[in-house]
DNA sequence: ATGCCCTCGCCTCGAGGA
């Protein structure tokens, strides 16, 4: 099961090249980000013609979200984050497909330092990492990812110095990153090339990408029964390098069938469909969920 | 320290991105 994040940076003038890279890479889900569109302007048409089912979480001009999943309808469980009733940004998207959840986020970017928009990245980390606790207790498959905004270590920045005041890379985000890897969650990309240099992003500016001038800060985030399944996990950056394209690059991870005769359900999501299996989560996150009050 | 380049809106410039 190929699970793909890309932050398409506005779906209304990517659609082509999306769907050229669907073509390509043909994922079973994608986590898009930045969709700047609102929900009557989301693409179901096209994507359908691609063979995507998709749920999606639009506002006008800026952030967005959207999962999509090959050959079926991805069973929507959350729409928004919880934990600010007031926050009217659609940063966040999650659905079951093939017994996995997945949750899809946009973190905000946070710049300029010090200022509301920082305050506001480190509040909506807070919910995100009470929520993900929430969501370890389900004790399903779990996969969160998207844009994080964050770049965990000075091996994912070009220039580790320039960006010590950068929202991006300010202390107090690194370590609201770190303290999600400590609760049990893997990054995949990390896991499987614990010492390379991969960037995920590459600024439009000054030929940053010729350049290799990147930051690595798109994300997939595994919970451990998970990770123990992680194959691959892949940058598709030759696709920063296409005419037209977003200024990030697509993110995917490979995980391999879920274990027999392991506990967990797993054995029952095996045997089951795809339907069945979702549904069968799905029961199991509100059932959790109701549980907890 | 700032702009670079790009997207969106309803518009030809400003805001936001990272």
């Amino acid at each position: 099961m190929k699970i793909a994040t890309f932050n398409v940076n506005g779906i209304g003038g990517r659609l082509d090249l999306l769907l050229r890279w669907l073509e390509e890479a043909s994922p079973n889900v994608v986590c898009l980000q930045e969709l700047k569109a609102q929900d009557t302007r989301f693409p179901l048409l096209a994507i359908e013609a691609a063979g995507y089912g998709a749920v999606w979480h639009g506002q006008k001009s800026w952030n967005g979200v959207a999962i999509l999943a090959k050959g079926q309808e991805p069973l929507l469980t959350r729409r928004g984050l919880p934990g600010e009733a007031e926050d009217s940004q659609s940063r966040y998207i999650e659905a079951v497909v093939d017994g996995v959840l997945v949750g899809n986020l946009y973190l905000p970017n946070g710049n300029p330092y010090p200022g509301p928009k920082f305050d506001y990245k480190l509040r909506w980390f807070k919910r995100l990492q009470d929520y993900a606790e929430e969501l370890l207790e389900l004790e399903i498959p779990v996969v969160l990812a998207g844009d994080y905004n964050v770049v965990p270590t000075e091996r994912d920045v070009y220039k580790p110095e320039r960006w010590k005041n950068d929202a991006l890379f300010r202390t107090e985000v690194r370590k609201a990153y770190e303290l999600l890897l400590n609760e049990g969650w893997t990054d995949a990309l990390r896991a499987l090339h614990p010492n390379e240099t991969i960037y995920t992003f590459w600024h439009y500016f000054r030929d940053a990408y010729a350049r290799n001038a990147g930051l690595r800060i798109d994300h997939l985030l595994l919970d451990p029964t998970t990770a123990e399944r992680l194959v691959k996990a892949e940058v598709d950056r030759h696709v920063r390098g296409w005419e037209h394209a977003s200024d990030h690059a697509p993110v995917w991870i490979e995980i391999e069938d879920a274990p027999l005769n392991k506990g967990s359900g797993y054995d029952r999501s095996v045997k089951s469909g795809p339907q069945t299996q979702a549904r069968g989560v799905d029961r199991r996150i509100r059932r959790k969920r109701d549980e907890a009050g």
